[in-house]
DNA sequence: TCGAAATATCGAAGTAATTCGAATTATAGA
DNA sequence: TCTATAATTCGAATTACTTCGATATTTCGA
């Protein structure tokens, strides 16, 4: 997959969503199944973000459907749940998209 | 100077802006009037900016103050002329951001 | 000091983003 | 199959962003 800066810029811009993003990421990355949580101990899922923050279901649900459209997040059904995966792929990407014109400068 | 990720984030997020700020990065930051250009050779003043691109003076005004806002590009007064000047130390700042988060995944 | 050039500020129009509540869809379990 | 729970979609209200043109400010040079 291919990462477009501008919309990860732009999904990171708006503290929620970066909250949100933060909070999944925290949660981790195995998305093994176990038992343990609402959906699973080592990921969260919808509703572990919406007990978490005070907003209304429907707007966690549109900024996660924006982190995932731009890559930062992945998601996987898991029966009534739907499972919210770090892809600290795309984090990187920007990252180095960011040092490359930060270089352009002259800077080295 | 310390950066805020999210203003830098939302200065990035927008194409214009963007661009904006990749030339004014790639027209480099010595700072150092030689008189070869319109105002110097070593970085971009307003003029230049404005020649380049398809936007109103008043947008580009704008844009940059975005950009300092943020500390992202400084200025420098050179008589008539703005200088406008990449600091890399803000863009380094959000990457570093980007890669805690990327990293408070168990990504390593 | 006066005019021209560079840049900034202001106000307004159009567009996009944020958020909510209500209604809808999907799934698990009784 | 019916119900409860999880999540999404839709429509609307509010706020924020982008851009422009017109006007104002700053500075250089005649």
């Amino acid at each position: 997959m291919e990462y477009d800066p501008v919309e990860i810029f732009k999904a990171l811009s708006n503290p929620s969503r970066l909250a949100i993003l933060k909070f999944i990421y925290k949660s981790g990355m195995t998305g093994t199944f176990d038992g343990e949580g609402p959906c699973c101990a080592q990921c969260s899922c919808m509703g572990d973000v919406v007990g978490k923050f005070d907003l209304a279901p429907s707007t966690i649900s549109h900024h996660t459907r924006e982190l995932v459209r731009t890559g930062l997040v992945r998601v996987e059904r898991d029966g009534q749940f739907i499972r919210l995966l770090p892809n600290p792929e795309a984090l990187e990407a920007a990252s180095a998209f960011m040092n490359t014109v930060a270089e352009s400068s002259g800077d080295r």
